[in-house]
DNA sequence: TCTCATTGCTAACACTCGTTAGCAGGCCTA
DNA sequence: TAGGCCTGCTAACGAGTGTTAGCAATGAGA
């Protein structure tokens, strides 16, 4: 006896990967149930089996990945009493881990959002916001802590953001260096511009 | 008598501009001629007085803003006694102005390119790559020179082009922020994190 | 052995896509 | 006044879109 099924079946999951892969290759409007199905030895209405839509699709993964995401920083600000230098320095090293688990997965969240309809789309947009300022305040309560600096903590945590989530566009698995090592280098960097006490 | 008209009619450069802000808020793919044809109080077929195709105008877009970066990075690179973190400073400000002044262009220049077909696709590729290096190259020599410091300079090239082209993601041009004021605050907390010397 | 759900197929529906052909009216120039 | 370009229209082309209906084969459970 197989261990229970997953929630959704493993044929499913592996069209949801397929498709995530698609995505973001070409884009989500750009890809085809067509060429879905032939990635998969399928035809186009096969898929339909498995799956509700192809949008279906692009939500699961959206709203899949931004709950790993919150749940990555909920571990990294687990402990409230430890140095808001340190909670960020955790918040940036799993924001990258989510992101080199599934880097396919982390393109489609970071741009292929745009073709979620109403109310995915608000709905997406309002969770992006809510892990935007965790960031956010994060720095700024460092900045009112004394252990980190920048002339704006809004600006800064954009900035940061930014560097991350540039991650998925050039990160490639087979590369030299491991994920945890890429997380710590860019903390490391990210943290040296947000440093107390430079020139 | 007009003054002698742009290689490309007035008309022409209004369809570039509209298509662009279509591509930037909908994606290439999912924007169609007939969409952009409304959008400009046209029926779809008139457009093909004045374009060749939907292609030439996402051609047009990506290879007319990276003339616009490579402009910008001549110009801030032009004095070469001058101090490399002097030049670095002037190329990140000149990217954000370029950034800036058509953030909706600049959208299209850094997504929408990969729907370009072969070999307009290798060709921009190997555009941007030749722009990045510039970069790298900078921040390479000023490391060498003692001027900057990051443990590796191709990293520290990407985080940094991947926070200024994070930009037009949020960039209102009816924000409080000038164009100038946010590439002078970009390239402050940028050049923070390059700084040599610090702990 | 008889269900019955699962999985996949074929064929088709109702659009939408980018693009072209052919034509009409307006305007500048000769 | 005649000719020709410029601009825009309508209508249609062939191809491709996501999705559905109906059916066949399979394999597991009663």
């Amino acid at each position: 006896m197989p261990p229970p099924p997953a929630s959704r079946s493993r044929k499913a999951q592996l069209i949801d990967r397929t498709a995530t892969a698609l995505f973001r290759a070409r884009g989500f409007a750009a890809t085809s149930m067509r060429e879905l199905a032939t990635e998969l030895g399928l035809e186009a209405g096969s898929l339909y089996s498995h799956i509700k839509s192809k949008e279906e699709i692009l939500h699961r993964v959206c709203f899949g990945l931004a709950e790993e995401f919150f749940a990555g920083f909920g571990a990294a600000t687990a402990d409230a009493a430890a140095p808001l230098a340190a909670q960020l320095r955790q918040a940036i090293e799993a924001h990258v881990r989510v992101l080199t688990r599934d880097s396919a997965a982390s393109a489609v969240f970071l741009h292929e959002w745009r073709h979620l309809s109403e109310p995915a789309r608000t709905e997406f947009l309002a969770l992006r916001d809510r892990y935007e300022a965790g960031f956010r305040e994060l720095i700024r309560r460092g900045i009112a802590a004394g252990e980190l600096h920048a002339p704006d903590a809004a600006f800064a945590a954009l900035t940061l953001l930014a560097s991350l989530n540039w991650l998925p566009a050039w990160y490639r698995p087979e590369g030299k260096l491991t994920p945890n090592e890429i997380a710590h280098r860019l903390a490391e960097q990210l943290m040296r511009g947000l440093a107390a006490g430079a020139a």
